[in-house]
Parts: C-alpha cells; structure tokens; sequence
DNA sequence: CACAATTAAATTGTCCGCAAGTGAATTTTG
DNA sequence: CAAAATTCACTTGCGGACAATTTAATTGTG
C-alpha cells in the first residue's frame, strides 16, 4: 500500500514546451523591454540598467552603493563597473563617506539631475510601446511583485 | 485656441518612481526566476540559458541554429559560445547541413536525450518556488505574451 | 552563366549579472 | 581594549546579450 509520500503532481506534457514556461515568458520579456528602451536611452547616452540607477537617484539623489543594490537586486560586482562608467559620464560623482570610510556615496551632478527631464518623454514612449492602459500595468505589476517575492522568499 | 496635438497624457509623479515601473518588476523577476532555478541546474551542470536551449532541443531534437534562435529570440552571437558549451559538456552535437552548408544542425546526444528525465525535478521545484497554480501562471503569461507582442511590434 | 543581394553562423568588442576572493573599515565579543 | 567577526566596495573570472563585422554559401536577376 501506498505510503504517505508528497503528492508529487503530474505536470501535463503540454506543460513542458518552451513556449508554455512562465519563466521563458517573463525573461523573453525583459529582454523585449530592454530592446524597446534601446533606442530611446541611445539618444540620451544611457544603457537600460544604468536608466534603472538613475532613476533611483532621480528619487533620492544621494545613495551609498549598497542602498542602490538593495532597490535594484543587484550586488557590488555588477553596480561598482557600471557605477564607474555613469562617472565617466558625468552623470553621477562617487565620494567615500567620512563618517564610515568603507561606504561610497553615490551623488547626481548637475548633469544627472538635468537629465531627469528627459523622463516624461522616455516613459511616454515606452507607454506607447507597451500599449496598455496604467489600470492593466499595474495589474501585472502586481502579480510579479507576488511572483517575485516567492522566488525569492523560497530561497 | 489649441491645436489637435498628441494628448501627450501627464504622467502622475508616483508612477515615475522605479519600484512602480512595470519594465522593472519584469527585469527583476527575470532575474529573481534565475536564481530560482541556480540551485537546481547546477546539480545538473545547467545554465538557465542553457536549460531553455535544452527545453526547445527536447520538444524537436535536431535543429539548426536559426530556428533556436527563432524560438529564444536570440541570435547567433549569444548562441554560438553558448552550443558550443553545450557541446564541450556533451549534451549536444553540431554538424553542418550538407544540403545548405551556412546550415549548422544542433542535436542531442544520448546524454543530452537523457536529461530529460530531469524535467519533472526541476519543473517541479521551480513550480512549489512560485508558489502559484497552473491557473495563475496561466493568467500571468498570457499578460505577459501581449505585451512582449506589443512591445516587439512596436520596433 | 555571372554578379549582386541575401542568408547563416561565427567572431569581436562592450556592457551586464553574479560567484568568489581581496583589503580596508567598523562592530562585536571575550 | 584586543582579537574575531562582519560589512562595504572593488576586482577577477565566467557566462550571457547584443551590435557590428566577417566569411562562406545560396539565391535572385539581368
């Protein structure tokens, strides 16, 4: 007789095809995002994940790294090259804090801050793009957050 | 008097804010699907790149590199290490297509075929990971495939 | 048939993403 | 207070992504 043993559900053939994984869809996605921002960020100078800084600058304009990471998931090995090149741009000014000499303090410049004006036109066009109303954004926005915080929670 | 000009819709200051970007919770929920799935592909020496390579190679075993990158939407640029790490690790074999010789075939060796009967571990712990039901993933990749189409269209 | 245009895959160079390790600064503890 | 543990950022190494270029093969057209 059968033991009490975790009901290991059947997953449908169908199931298992590529075009049918909720993970393939959410990455095959992000990277149409990325594709869609390309041309947009070109023009300003910015590559996708160095828009997501500056947005999170554009909130707060004076962030360790470690705050950053924190907001974007992301550790030191990717923030601290792309940091450098953001710098190289004249878009952001890295200063070590006096108070705590191992944190570095990420800060706009004029430059960067000037630059937030150009966000009503980058997110208008991606808006387009997208061609949903705000209602259905954030309707699936909601859902990943959830999906999200499982993934990660479960680890 | 104003023109008919573009409603150029304002965008409301809350929506600027990067935790309430729709390309953003995509972006870390891609990312946050990969670290899902680290654990469990590296006991099988897996990527999760390689892992999807391997999802459309189980679906139809011999295929060029085209049709791959038709499925994955990838070029040739991200797949030609990547098969030929696959290759290394003999899970795959490339052979060009004697009848169009640009043609390079990928196939599965019997250890690649093998692998397979690794589907159902992995679906499985990816599926308790997300902590949601056939239904809701259903619900959300559906979302998710219109707006990809959207957005991919919309270039 | 010949030559131009197209197609497939690979390569090169740049930028992420992340694990693992380093070094310096700070905090915790015995 | 001194040694140990922790924290922060940086670096290195590897594996994607992708634009742009290269090479070879095929197709289309005059």
């Amino acid at each position: 007789m059968k033991a009490h043993v975790a009901k290991t559900m059947e997953i449908p053939e169908e199931e298992k095809r590529l075009e049918n994984q909720l993970c393939f869809a959410v990455y095959s996605t992000a990277h149409a995002f990325t594709r869609a921002y390309k041309p947009i960020l070109d023009r300003v100078g910015l590559t996708y994940p160095q828009y997501l800084v500056m947005l999170a600058l554009w909130e707060k304009s004076e962030q360790p790294v470690k705050a950053i990471g924190e907001q974007l998931d992301l550790d030191s090995g990717t923030l601290s090259p792309l940091l450098k090149r953001l710098e190289q741009n004249g878009l952001i000014k890295r200063t070590r804090d006096s108070r705590d000499e191992r944190q570095v303090i990420v800060s706009l410049t004029d430059n960067g801050r000037a630059m937030r004006s150009e966000i009503d036109t980058i997110m208008g066009a991606i808006g387009q793009a997208a061609g949903c109303t705000l209602e259905e954004m954030k309707t699936i926005r909601g859902l990943l957050k959830g999906l999200r915080s499982n993934l990660t929670s479960a680890a």
